[in-house]
DNA sequence: TGAGATATGTCTTAAAAAGGACATATAGTA
DNA sequence: TACTATATGTCCTTTTTAAGACATATCTCA
C-alpha cells in the first residue's frame, strides 16, 4: 500500500509541479525537450506528452526561467535549455518550502 | 522576488495537494471543516471555498483516510474528523518523497 | 526502404476543476 | 432585530487543463 501511495503522490507532484521538476532537471545540466521528456518519464513514472512539454518549455523561456540555444547535429536541430538566475531562485524557493513542510506545522 | 516565488509556490502546493495538507493538519489534532478552512487560509494564504472543502472531506472519509464523528454544541453540529492509519500512511509517503526531493536527483 | 527513435511544434476537442450561487440553521453581538 | 460568524451541504456554469491528433523532418538500424 505504501508503495502504491508513493507512486500516486510522485505522479501528482510531477503533474502539478512539472515546471519545477523540469527546472530542477535542467539545473543539473542543460537539456533539450526530448531528453527532458525521457528523463521525467523514467524518473517519475509518468507519461509526458510532447504536446504539453514543448509549449511549457517555451513558456518558461518567455517568463525568464530558461534560456535556449539551438544546436545543430547534422541536419537535426536541438533546442538546448539552460536555467537562468531567476529559474534557480524559483527552485530554491521550492526547496525552502519543502524543508519547512518536513519540519511540520 | 524570492518572497513572491514563495507565496506562489505555497499556493500551488496548497491547491494541488490540498488533501495532503488537510490530512497533515488533522494529524496534529482532530478538526472540523470550518476550522480546517480557517487554518488553511491563515497558514497558506489561499482562499478555500467551502463548496470545495466539504465534498473533499466527505471524499477523504469515503476513501478511508479520515473518520468523522458528529459533535453537538448546543443546537449546532460539528463534524469532527480524525485521521486513520491509512491517512497517516499517505502523509508518511508524502514526507518521504519530500525528503528525496531535497536530497536531489 | 521501411520502421522506430529522435526532435519540435500547433490545434481541436473532451474531461476536470474552479467559482459562485443556492440552501439551511445556530450563536453571538451591536 | 439585523448583521456577522460559525457550520455543513449541493448544484450549475464557466474556465482551465488534459488527451490526442495533425504536422514535419532527420537519424539509425535491420
Amino acid at each position: 500500500m505504501a508503495e502504491t501511495f508513493r507512486k500516486e503522490i510522485v505522479q501528482r507532484i510531477t503533474k502539478n509541479l512539472l515546471d519545477i521538476q523540469m527546472l530542477r532537471l535542467i539545473q543539473t545540466q542543460p537539456m533539450w525537450g526530448y531528453k527532458i521528456k525521457k528523463q521525467v518519464e523514467a524518473k517519475f513514472g509518468v507519461r509526458l506528452r510532447h504536446g504539453a512539454l514543448y509549449p511549457l518549455l517555451n513558456n518558461l523561456e518567455r517568463k525568464g526561467f530558461l534560456t535556449s540555444e539551438k544546436q545543430r547535429q547534422g541536419g537535426r536541430t536541438r533546442k538546448v535549455y539552460t536555467i537562468t538566475r531567476k529559474g534557480i531562485q524559483y527552485v530554491e524557493a521550492y526547496n525552502s518550502i519543502l524543508k519547512e513542510q518536513l519540519e511540520g506545522f
